[in-house]
DNA sequence: CCATAATGGTTATGAATTATAACCAAATAG
DNA sequence: CTATTTGGTTATAATTCATAACCATTATGG
């Protein structure tokens, strides 16, 4: 069925799928973009494991930081309280984490990733670690690094000006 | 006010903002970070002017495309055509754009600015141009053109493949 | 101690964004 | 001239994301 025959009339006008010059320059523009094609391709990554992109973050977040609480994994996530519930609560239900109960601070919960949790950031990091290599097979490693340090650069500073 | 004061019970644990080694060598993972803030700081550049990031970008197309069909921006942008309407709709509304009778074809409109929205389209890309200097002054400029052309392959890549 | 404030987590809810289905008018294909 | 497709629209559902109020517990401070 899928046609896209892009049967354009050929009118006086152009055919093509347009683009703006002002926007090219744009690095943000760029940005987006790319993330738009990264964002898609790794949901479909992901969707094998059951896991979307929160929860994959949160659970390796978890594996790697034994013990974390929710409200640090929300801050170092960026994502409100309430919503780290519900992602904590999805890990949790299919036993891939648990709320363990903290000695010192009885409200609170410490974090700790299961067997099975543990297991299953594994394959998905590999699953996620093919897709980087699909999307990126043409971007050599030294300019990847170059980007990162560059994406590091722009996060740091407009994230980090609180002063 | 903000204390931030992170009182943290120094138990056993540790006290940062926790990191992950797997995240930290995943490229989408910097790709996204940077993005959020790169659209936060985007989004209150664009306050001012009363537009959002894709009123601000359908309007830059559409003076950059004159006559171009709600379709092909639709297209163009990466939206759904319904979607596109609405976005389409609160530019009109504030004249910036119209929708002109298309000749050859009386169902489809021409999309054009007016010249109000010529001027508040440079104004804002001046605003916006300014907003990635300030978050791209530590980044030299041939490293930008760099990390444009990476971002531009993945999309290509990822993008690209219909098969 | 006891009252007050602040914190970790939760619940309920609402705003905003994005996607889906059905529809009309006009154009194109038989 | 009927049937199908396309540009645009409407209504609506599904997601995502943010806000306010709440409980239990902990820290403060007379």
């Amino acid at each position: 069925m899928k046609r896209t025959h892009k049967s354009v009339s050929n009118l006086g006008e152009s055919t093509e799928v347009h683009e703006s010059e002002t926007l090219d320059q744009l690095f943000g523009y760029h940005l987006k973009r790319a993330m738009n094609v990264f964002q898609m391709d790794l949901k479909q990554t992901l969707k094998p494991f059951d896991l979307r992109m929160l929860t994959y973050t949160a659970l390796v977040m978890i594996v790697e930081n034994p013990g974390l609480r929710q409200s640090q994994l929300a801050q170092a996530m960026e994502v409100e309280r309430p919503n780290m519930v519900v992602i904590i609560d999805t890990l949790e239900n299919r036993i891939l984490i648990t709320r363990d109960p903290v000695v010192t601070d009885r409200r609170a919960y410490a974090l700790n990733a299961t067997l099975a949790g543990r297991r299953l950031a594994e394959k998905a990091t590999i699953a996620v670690r093919a897709h980087e290599e699909r999307l990126l097979h043409a971007v050599p490693p030294e300019r990847r690094e170059s980007v990162i340090a560059a994406l590091t650069l722009i996060r740091t500073i407009g994230g980090g000006e609180a002063t």
